[in-house]
DNA sequence: AAGAAATAATTAAAGGTTAAACCTTTGAAC
DNA sequence: GTTCAAAGGTTTAACCTTTAATTATTTCTT
């Protein structure tokens, strides 16, 4: 056998792909149940905490957030809307925008789930130790660095602490 | 300033996160766009790839292979069917079950598609040389590790060159 | 063999998602 | 001022996805 499997040496970068693609919808999986449970969907919920961080925004920039597009942004907030977890109001200076804010239930519904949620998070990464966590976050800016933007987030991937500063 | 910072320690299991899922969503996103230019979803290409290296299986298999629930199969599968790319069959010694098959369209599909797909993968993975290849492997195997199953990949994750023995 | 439990698939409802077409508003060019 | 291009939102069509209910078939139990 003169070549076996030469002509298929292990394609790393292949395999590489896979293993992140899986690994990042089974942990996001699992932490979206969570949210599930509180009836929001990941979507809703990084809506949610956007506006808590940022206060009233326009659409397009809960999409940018979001990094999904304006059409969706329209539809995840009419829902949030019915719920009565946020509310429309048209921009005054540019009538174009559509400024969206947390209603006190939304308020309150965010502040109640987010330690849990940060939890679950803790608990999905808790296999890797802080060189492990270390190595990853270093390989993946490496892979794909992070936009030096100060709000940029995926749905499932908004979970930064808001920094408490206490002095 | 007695406590600066200290109670909001960098929460590195947070971060990692955050850019596993971020990263994982933009290559996937990135990779995906490649097939909509030749009109297949993601969910659709990775149902023909399943059966390209299976043949005839039945649905509950695909799920299986997709990570996904069976009635999500049903409803890509009949899509898949109504484009001539696939055939349904009744299972004949267990006739709750359905075969699906790649018709020639589809398998001729495949064929012509699937090279471009994987140079689209090694280009999105190409900032990482070996040794970051290794490092993202080893540390995402710690993290979720790999299930025995000799067919288990995602949507997006069903990129294993398929294996071809010279000898 | 009959009934019960489990399995495979389908269907419907609810949300998410995108791309494309459309409307309104804005701002700049003329 | 009128025109025109760009930007923000909305809508629609098509697809993905899940959960729950339903149907058909098989398998297990007795």
């Amino acid at each position: 056998m003169p070549k076996s499997n030469k002509n298929v040496p292990q394609d790393f970068a292949i395999s590489a792909y896979v293993k992140l693609i899986r690994t990042g919808e089974a942990l996001h999986a699992e932490v979206s149940r969570g949210l599930a449970l509180e009836g929001l969907t990941a979507s809703q919920f990084s809506t949610l905490k956007v506006l808590k961080l940022r206060g009233a925004i326009p659409q397009k920039d809960i999409a940018t957030y979001l990094l999904k597009t304006g059409g969706n942004v329209t539809v995840v907030v009419d829902n949030l809307e019915r719920e009565g977890l946020v509310t429309r109001t048209r921009g005054v200076d540019d009538r174009r925008l559509v400024l969206v804010a947390l209603s006190p239930t939304g308020e309150q519904l965010f502040d109640r789930i987010y330690p849990a949620h940060l939890q679950r998070i803790r608990r999905a990464m808790a296999p890797l130790d802080q060189p492990g966590l270390d190595s990853l976050l270093s390989v993946l800016e490496e892979l794909h660095p992070t936009i030096a933007e100060p709000l940029c987030s995926t749905v499932a991937a908004d979970e930064v602490e808001p920094t408490q500063q206490t002095g």
